[in-house]
Formats: C-alpha cells, sequence, structure tokens
DNA sequence: GTCTATAGAGGGATAGAC
DNA sequence: GTCTATCCCTCTATAGAC
C-alpha cells in the first residue's frame, strides 16, 4: 500500500528468474504468515518451491532482502485492489471496507502475514520495524483524509475527530484480524467494521 | 485473567525455588514479550536471570512448561486489578478502560507480551493457541454481560448489540496496541477507547 | 540447586562444481 | 540457475558431577 522505490529488474531477459522470483515470494508470504519471519526458516520456503536452500540464495542475498520483497509484493497486491489516485471520500472508506472482506475470503494468507508480523516488528530490532512504522503513519494519513472529507461533507457524526476515527477504524481491523484467525467461522470482520462506522457516519455504508 | 487450575506447590518448604521460578517467569515475560515465544531462547532467559540454561531447567521441564507458567503469571496480575466478581453493568466496563491505562503506563511488558503473543498463536499449532481460543472466548461472554447489563438499564445506544460491541472493544485494545507499540508517545489507548465508546453509551465514563 | 559438557537438531550463509 | 558440501552458529534437552 505503501509506494515504494522498487529496483525492478529487466522482465524480457529474465523471465525464468522473474518466475521463480515470484514462487519464492509466494513461498515466503506463507511461510512468514505461519511461522513469523524470526522462525520462519529459508530452508522450508526452498522446501515449498522444490529447490534447495542455497538454490532460493541465488534470488535473493539473504534473508532479510527476501522479507523485504516479500512485503513489497503484498502492497503490490493491496494497490491493485485500491485506487489510491481517488480524492478522499466516504468511498475511500467503503473501498477500505470492501478490501477487508476480500482480504478474509480471497487471501486470508495475506490476513495471517499482516498479523503476525505487525506484532513482531513492533520490536524496534526487527528488520520490518521501520517498515511498519512508515506504512501505517501512511495508512493513517490516507484514512484521516478520508474521514476528513466526509466531516466537511457534513455527514460525520458530532464531536467524532476524523483522526480518532481513523485510528480507531486501523485498531478494529487489526484486532479483528486476531479473533478471526482464532475462530474464522464465527467473526464477520467487515459487518464488525461496518458496526463501528455506522454510529460515527451520517449516511449508510 | 482467565481462572486456571494453578497447581501450586507449598511455599513454605521450598521458598527459595519458589523465588527463582519467579524471577525465571518475569525474566521470561520480558524475553517472550520481545522475541515472542518462538524465537524466544531459554538461554537469553537463564542469562537475565543470571544462572545457566540447565540451571533454568531444573525450575521448568521444558520451554513449553516455561510459557505455561509465564501466561499463568499474567493471568494472575490482571485478576489482582480487575474485580471478577463484582456483578456485570457499566462499572465492568469503567474498569476495563481503566486496566488498559494502567497496563500501558505501569506494565507495558504486558501489552507486548500481549501482542506479540496472540498474533503467533494465532496458529493452530503454537503451544498457547488453545490458551489464547479460551481465554478470547472467556473475555468475550464477559464484556458482553457487561454490555447486555449496560443495555437494560436503558444506557447502551439505539441499534448497538452488546456482543458486537463486546467484540469491538476488544478489537480495539488489541489493534491500538499494536500502534502503541509501534508509537509509544502519540498514541493514548485509553483515550482511543473512550472516543470508540462515547457513541455507543447514553452515559459519560 | 546449579554447574559443565554434550548430544542432536536446525538455522543462515558461503564455496565451488556442473 | 541449481546443486552438494560445509562452516559455524544457536537452539533445546539430557547426563552427571558437585
Amino acid at each position: 500500500m505503501i509506494p515504494t522505490v522498487a529496483t525492478r529488474k529487466p522482465r524480457g531477459a529474465y523471465a525464468k528468474t522473474a518466475g521463480r522470483r515470484r514462487e519464492i515470494l509466494e513461498a515466503g508470504m506463507d511461510v512468514f504468515a505461519t511461522n513469523g519471519f524470526r522462525s520462519g526458516s529459508i530452508r522450508e520456503i526452498a522446501e515449498v518451491v522444490g529447490i534447495s536452500q542455497a538454490g532460493l540464495l541465488h534470488h535473493f542475498a539473504n534473508k532479510n532482502e527476501l522479507l523485504a520483497g516479500v512485503l513489497e509484493l503484498r502492497d503490490d497486491r493491496a494497490t491493485e485492489y485500491v485506487d489510491l489516485s481517488a480524492p478522499a471520500s466516504i468511498d475511500t472508506i467503503r473501498g477500505f471496507v470492501r478490501l477487508i472482506d476480500y482480504n478474509a475470503h480471497q487471501v486470508p494468507g495475506l490476513v495471517e502475514l499482516h498479523c503476525v508480523l505487525s506484532a513482531e516488528a513492533t520490536s524496534p530490532e526487527h528488520p520490518a520495524h521501520e517498515y511498519f512504522v512508515r506504512r501505517y503513519a501512511w495508512v493513517l494519513s490516507f484514512l484521516t483524509a478520508a474521514f476528513q472529507a466526509v466531516q466537511d461533507a457534513g455527514q460525520l457524526a458530532a464531536g467524532v475527530s476524523p483522526g480518532s476515527a481513523a485510528r480507531g477504524m486501523i485498531a478494529m481491523s487489526d484486532g479483528l484480524q486476531v479473533q478471526w484467525l482464532l475462530d474464522r467461522d464465527t467473526v464477520d470482520m467487515a459487518q464488525e467494521i461496518r458496526n463501528y462506522l455506522r454510529p460515527l457516519l451520517a449516511v449508510e455504508l
């Protein structure tokens, strides 16, 4: 979701390599989602892909670089689904709710990955710490702008601050992920988010 | 917070051992809070306590048992602060908010521990998985009863379901922990929780 | 109760053959 | 691009001395 300065290699000349890289990143997402970054091993990722551990390290210099690749891929995925260039409005918030629903039903591994990595990356020494600090700041400002627009349109409930509504919506999303991962049949993340938003908005979602 | 069936050893006869166990559990809380259970090592915990790793394993048969002890200690801590026998009411919710504030300012390590462990324990194979499933179910029913009492007293906003309010409050608490751990100076967890509750309640907190 | 020593598994990274 | 082999590290757990 954060615009990153990706140093992409030319696609045409290294088609096979690009495909392998992609396979490795997909496997990395799965393994890190289940075991976290620190406990997830590149050996296991290599096994999923079907190559040796040394073979994997031909594509990524080390484990940290692989993590960076996984986070970048994750951002690409989210960006495909959300229109970042559209003006901030109630539709931004609607899009966010749709994204949550989409993630839960179509790419649950992404939810797992975010939940586990964001938690372990709260430690300042974690290689993804800075990434998550920047990412949360960015999403917060993105959503705050949306709630600000809603307020400007006279559709935000009295006494609600756009910044607090944005922070609350992010917290609600993250927190619901834990409960959903613990009990996927009972928890409906998108519905709970709508329940959160209803008292804050003067319009229906 | 969950009432557990603790098998305590008699205190008088093994005073020194009980003290050591306690030291180990405190150190374990810190190390698991920073590195998680899977990456946190009993070696490091032993180092913090100032004994050898084999010395530590005299007090806990293995790493899983140490984790169980840490979780039990954590529950004891929380239970000291919340009155579980009081009838469910708006005061239950007030107590919960106070607990959040207390944790953030007095025992930040506990917040870290919960955040990291609950995330990695979403994996069904994690040794604390069942613990967290039970714990969340318990807290949910506890808080739902409180919101139900609030509704019975005519103090819950129209259209709000007690169960959804309870689940939302838990999610909000968990999610705010991530943001707070990433940026402790900017985020005020208790205040944001109050912001969440304000539109749901007909009374002031 | 605590130690040293060690077994045995698994981790990341590198060297060098093909 | 991928492999095998290897180095060196860290980890949990156990055995046995004190």
